[in-house]
DNA sequence: TTATTTGGTTTATAAAATAAACTTGTTTAC
DNA sequence: GTAAACAAGTTTATTTTATAAACCAAATAA
């Protein structure tokens, strides 16, 4: 039988942004913007369903005088991220 | 980048459908319901949209007395499998 | 100083997934 | 023979999602 794919992770655009936060220590919301080529109001809402689900942690800052949104990929986020790519490998081969 | 992902077989029960019709000639409505696990309505109506999509193709027929849906992955169905699988590895890397 | 750009958020709309209800015909039990 | 239960789906309705459009505040450039 399959198994279940995480609907937090089943999503292009979420998938990206923890595919990107996966290889890095941390990246902020136009460095996201730019690898994913997300529009910033949907990536916006990404990231706070990421944040909700616990998959990421989100620290508001600044960098200079600008905003500077800086996102890092929790324990459990990439547990969860090995978990979908098992459960993948199962609908794929 | 990250490449666009097929959103016709971006859906977890879509894409269990064409796992299994990758490996066999044909699989009837029973069979993919019983190894998706999915109900009748939603298997029904992602059916449909494989078909639209030129994914599959659906022959109606009967086994004995009962009605019998038949469908079968298509040249193009397979196609587009294998590119989503290679597409998806950009993400899972 | 008045545009313009940066770095986002909020709200509205369109599309999808899913479940619930229904249909048609068949078998089984009385 | 007929009523009840079952098989094989389809249709319709509801809930979620994804996405886009509109907006906002502060900083920089003209």
């Amino acid at each position: 039988m399959f198994p279940k794919l995480d609907p937090v992770l089943h999503s292009e655009l979420r998938l990206a942004v923890m595919s990107v936060l996966a290889g890095v220590d941390s990246a902020d919301f136009s460095y996201l913007k730019q690898q994913t080529g997300a529009t910033s109001g949907n990536l916006s809402v990404q990231i706070d369903k990421l944040t909700t689900a616990g998959y990421i942690t989100v620290e508001k800052g600044f960098k200079g005088k600008m905003p500077c949104t800086t996102c890092r990929i929790t324990p459990a986020g990439t547990e969860a991220f090995n978990r979908y790519v098992e459960a993948l490998k199962e609908y794929l081969k």
